[in-house]
DNA sequence: CCAAAATACGGAGGCATCCTCCGTTTAACA
DNA sequence: TGTTAAACGGAGGATGCCTCCGTATTTTGG
């Protein structure tokens, strides 16, 4: 056996990962989330594997269990919130920033009827998939309500828990038929709720949101 | 053809039903419950059929699809709540009586660890299961809060609706450890809450469910 | 109590899906 | 460009789903 300068550190010198694995890897997520979406948790593996172009065994390599490939998934969506929650700290106005992101999750909600099911497996089975999302989630948001806090726009007092609660508790309800419409009426209220107004011409404004709410009961 | 006394309602006039046709279907219900707690709700329907002791076909006879053989399990369930309520109505302590039927709720949920996935995918495809346990269940915890409201014990501006949406509310999330007696201690404060105190010797009373909750936090 | 009719039973078997295993192919590295 | 580690694909055994039908049991009318 012969020893080469550097030879030591080899545990770090890993391998470049191979380009059509990661492509494939991409494939397949992108394939599952549109086949669980449609035909619910149970659908075909092979399925997917077909819609991604690979064959059932590298499904099976990058994905060794159904419930790998819904948390695979999963954990690649809430990292996207979480991306959109970065880009929005950009935006001019801090509170149509939140209140846009509180929007999109919404809307991740109502494209994923065929996931939820999937994910109300997982998530009974691998509680660590739920702490992950939470952490990440909340971070979104507080950064989200941080910053609309700081610049005086909207009141302290919320936490980004409570915030988080709030819209999952909200959203839990998505059987009835209008929910989605229902949800966004009562998320810009309590934004608006949320809000800290700026003396005397913002009062006018409170009454709006307030009477929609009127509307909306039953 | 004949006529004869009675014959024009021979709709009405049907078969009893076969003894071991009742008996097979009980036992099924039965073995699925238990399978479908241990086994999640992917267990086989094979293992189901063999813990009952009858063919495969007799299952499939009497539960067409999967999702048939969850729904009567839950149906059933929820039949069996209601028939606690009809119990609980003759208690002495009409307050005592719905708190025990609201803990016993609980123990419900507790106890269907691997079921709860089972009903989250069936009531996502037949909603109007979710129409009638909620109806059976309002009608339940009605039955009780009216009692208690009727002596005098209970304030009166509480609808059952309200009651069952909390209780749901609070047993929706179930996945962190200690979420059950968390669950119960907020009951015996919701309860406590929801009485009316006879004049001044209730006002020491107040404090010790307050300082209750005040330990839970965290 | 018996015979006929209705009903239910069980499980063999065809089919779909799961998942493993391994010979072949491809990309990274030197 | 050759070597080699890694990934690929899909055949095939195992398992579970569900239908079908010959057999067994129960009910009913006499």
């Amino acid at each position: 056996m012969i020893y080469i300068a550097g030879m030591d550190d080899h545990a770090d010198q890993i391998r470049k990962p191979r380009a059509d694995a990661v492509r494939n890897r991409e494939r397949v997520l992108e394939a599952a989330k549109a086949v669980f979406n449609a035909g619910g948790p149970e659908a075909s593996l092979e399925a997917v594997a077909k819609r991604a172009g690979v064959g059932i065994g590298t499904l099976y390599r990058h994905f060794p269990t159904r419930e790998d490939l819904f948390e695979a998934v999963y954990r690649r969506e809430v990292e996207q919130l979480g991306e959109l929650a970065e880009q929005l700290k950009n935006a001019k106005d801090p509170v149509d920033a939140l209140r846009r992101w509180l929007r999109s999750n919404v809307e991740f909600v109502a494209t994923k009827k065929g996931m939820s099911a999937a994910l109300a497996l997982t998530f009974q089975s691998t509680s660590d998939l739920a702490a992950f999302s939470m952490d990440r989630l909340t971070k979104a948001i507080g950064s989200l309500l941080d910053r609309a806090v700081a610049a005086g726009q909207m009141r302290g007092d919320v936490s980004p828990e409570d915030l988080l609660r709030t819209l999952v508790g909200m959203c839990y309800i998505n059987d009835q038929p209008g929910w989605q419409s229902s949800v966004l009426r009562m998320l810009d209220v309590f934004v608006d709720g949320l809000r800290v107004r700026p003396a005397s011409k913002a009062r006018a404004r409170v009454a709006k949101p307030a009477k929609r709410v009127a509307k909306r009961q039953r």
